[in-house]
DNA sequence: CAGTATTTGTCAAGGATTTCACAAGGGGAC
DNA sequence: GTCCCCTTGTGAAATCCTTGACAAATACTG
């Protein structure tokens, strides 16, 4: 029960696995082969058993995967029913939006509390929370013990912020700040996700392409 | 003269560089060396040196290299000048958001027109634009030749729509519907960002880790 | 102005990831 | 039940990316 260790490229495409593993059970295609998913996926048959592999063999020779029992097991690798709890911290317009838009429970999460520094955003509604003012932030952390934190705050006050919320117990940070948070105890996870890295990144493509 | 192909992963690299250039330009630090650069990014001396190096040595021995003057360069390279005109279609939560959270100027593109399927938010206000109803589409682009366009849709009619706008004219995608777009033509470019996705990567490195 | 300390650009080695190829095993037809 | 076809799991080859090492060139020091 080797605990083999999984690389990067491989844990990045297993919730596209998921995704499309969920797509296949919505048309109620029951069994897939690496062939035909890698078709519809655009990568090569050859990957997705090697990725499969990973986690020992659960295909069938002659006969391909069972949808249904892959997205099963993809899911319980991802953990999406974990429901760990987490905090939204700057009830910004992304924050607004990304607590209303993204449905964290089906995602492994659960968000149980969304703060802001700006005392007049505190009171408002956003999604089905209430915004909390920052002082309240220690006793929430006390009580409710959430797991992960994502921030959606300006860079300036992020790393600082950041050093806090660890003390408060917070192991993991998806990070929407335009800021490399920068963490030296490597049992701090960071997701970062910097929409306007990716914009570029579109803007090079389109300006080197024609 | 040769127009060498830069790999995927140098490219998802520039931004980064290009913000952390930005930081040090706004601490007055006039020149920098791979060594120290690394340092601050968490990267290793030799990977920047290389990635520069891919464009032309713009660097100096001995001393390292200007940060205003490699910063424009990289600048250029990405082509954040370009104002490359864009749309955004689906002015729910995200979309807004997205309209006015990011400065789309800063990075290359210019957001000159907001659409949404839904009738009811035909008129009302987006950042600084006012969200126009769909039947409207066609001859905006006739009128204003967008480039690229962001989706902020529901998967559903994502990959119809998709193949609308392409006859319009539109070459490039911002994609954040949960559906991976499926395109043969290979001068078409995507850019997926699949936040359920990046969540997930979040939980499951959690899940995995203690 | 000579000597020393830095630092780049670059080539080669090392690692990581993806692809290839094929033996082994199960499914379906008759 | 037997044969044939299909598809997985897997080890090895190939490709891609990162790191290491060093000569050549520049800056700094006294």
């Amino acid at each position: 029960m080797g605990k083999q260790v999984i690389s990067t490229p491989v844990v990045r495409r297993l919730p596209r696995y998921y995704r499309f593993l969920g797509e296949l059970e919505c048309e109620h295609i029951e069994r897939i082969s690496s062939k035909e998913l890698a078709q519809r996926m655009g990568l090569s048959a050859s990957q997705i058993r090697q990725d499969f592999n990973c986690f020992g063999g659960f295909g069938q020779q002659g006969y391909g995967y069972h949808v249904g029992e892959l997205r099963t097991i993809i899911g319980e690798i991802l953990g999406v029913d974990a429901h760990t709890p987490m905090i939204l911290i700057g009830a910004g317009n992304l924050g607004r939006a990304l607590a209303a838009h993204l449905d964290f429970e089906k995602h492994g999460c659960e968000l149980i509390g969304i703060f802001d520094s700006n005392p007049e955003l505190a009171g408002t509604q956003a999604a089905w929370l209430t915004v909390q003012p920052m002082h309240t932030l220690v006793g929430f952390c006390r009580t409710h013990q959430p797991q992960a934190a994502v921030l959606c705050i300006p860079k300036d006050g992020a790393q600082k912020l950041c050093d806090q919320l660890i003390h408060l117990g917070i192991r993991a940070f998806w990070n929407f700040s335009h800021y490399d948070l920068r963490i030296n105890n490597p049992d701090i996870i960071v997701e970062n996700v910097h929409l306007g890295d990716s914009l570029m990144t579109l803007a090079y493509c389109m300006h080197h392409s024609e």
